[in-house]
DNA sequence: TTGACATATTCCCATATAGGAATGTATTAA
DNA sequence: TTAATACATTCCTATATGGGAATATGTCAA
C-alpha cells in the first residue's frame, strides 16, 4: 500500500509546507489566486493544484468574482488537528513539571556540596 | 518532485493514522512493542517501521529493558503542531460568532413575522 | 466576435511511501 | 552453547505525489 491520499483528511493535506503557507496567508483575508502566486512566490499551476487539495478536504472556501477566484481559509476544518494535539497538553505540562523538579534537585545538590 | 519524506517533520509523520494511534496509546504510559502490536492490532513489522519514523522525528523516545524496548510519546515534539493550529483559533472564534449572529437574526425575523 | 487575462487541468516523471513476507539481530533462559 | 523470545530490517510492489511545461477553460473588455 502507498501513502494515504493528500485529500484523505486535513492531517494529510496539511503535511505539505506550501499548503500550510497558503492556509496561513488566507487566514488573514480573502485573496485571489494571483495574489497567492505573487506573495508566496509559487508557480500558478502549483498554487491551483494546492488549492484543489485544500478545497477537497474543506480547508478553504472559494467564491468567484468575475475572472477572479477568491479563496479564504475555513479555519473550522483545522479544529480536528487542534483538538488532537490538545490531548497531549496535559502530558507536556507533566514533562515540563518534571524537568523543573529535576532542575531544582540539581540546584539543591550543588548547594549541599558547597555547604559541605 | 515527490511528496516530502514522512520523516521530514512531525506534520508528515503524523499524517499517517496508525502513527497517531500509536502516539495516543504511548501518551498514557510507556509500552513495549508487543503491547502496541496486540492492543492496536497492527503487524509487528509495521509497528516497528512506524516507530522508526516516529523516533526519527523525535515524537517518541525509547529505552531498552532486557529483550524489551520501551517506547513513550515525547509530547513536546507535538507542540509545533499545536501551535500552528492555534494561530487559527481567533479566526474560528470569529466565524463562530458570525454564525451565532446570523442565527440570532433569523430568530429575530421569525419573531417579527409572527408578531406582524 | 475576438483578444487578453485569470485559473484550472493534463501529461510526464523521479521519488517515497505502507503493507506483506521473509529474514536478521540482540538478549535472556536453560 | 543453544533455543526461544522480542524487535528490527530488507525486499518487493502498487500507488500517489509535486513540480515543470504545455494546454484548456472561463470571463470580461473592446
Amino acid at each position: 500500500m502507498a501513502r494515504a491520499s493528500t485529500t484523505s483528511d486535513s492531517f494529510n493535506a496539511v503535511a505539505e509546507p506550501r499548503r500550510r503557507d497558503i492556509l496561513t496567508y488566507l487566514a488573514l483575508q480573502e485573496r485571489e489566486v494571483g495574489e497567492i502566486v505573487h506573495s508566496l512566490g509559487i508557480e500558478q499551476p502549483s498554487v491551483s493544484k494546492h488549492l484543489k487539495v485544500l478545497r477537497d478536504v474543506g480547508l478553504v472556501r472559494v467564491r468567484r468574482n468575475g475572472r477572479h477566484m477568491l479563496y479564504r481559509t475555513n479555519a473550522d476544518a483545522i479544529r480536528p488537528l487542534h483538538e488532537w494535539t490538545s490531548t497531549f497538553e496535559r502530558l507536556w505540562r507533566h514533562q515540563l513539571a518534571r524537568a523543573k523538579e529535576r532542575a531544582e534537585q540539581r540546584v539543591q545538590k550543588n548547594t549541599n556540596r558547597i555547604q559541605d
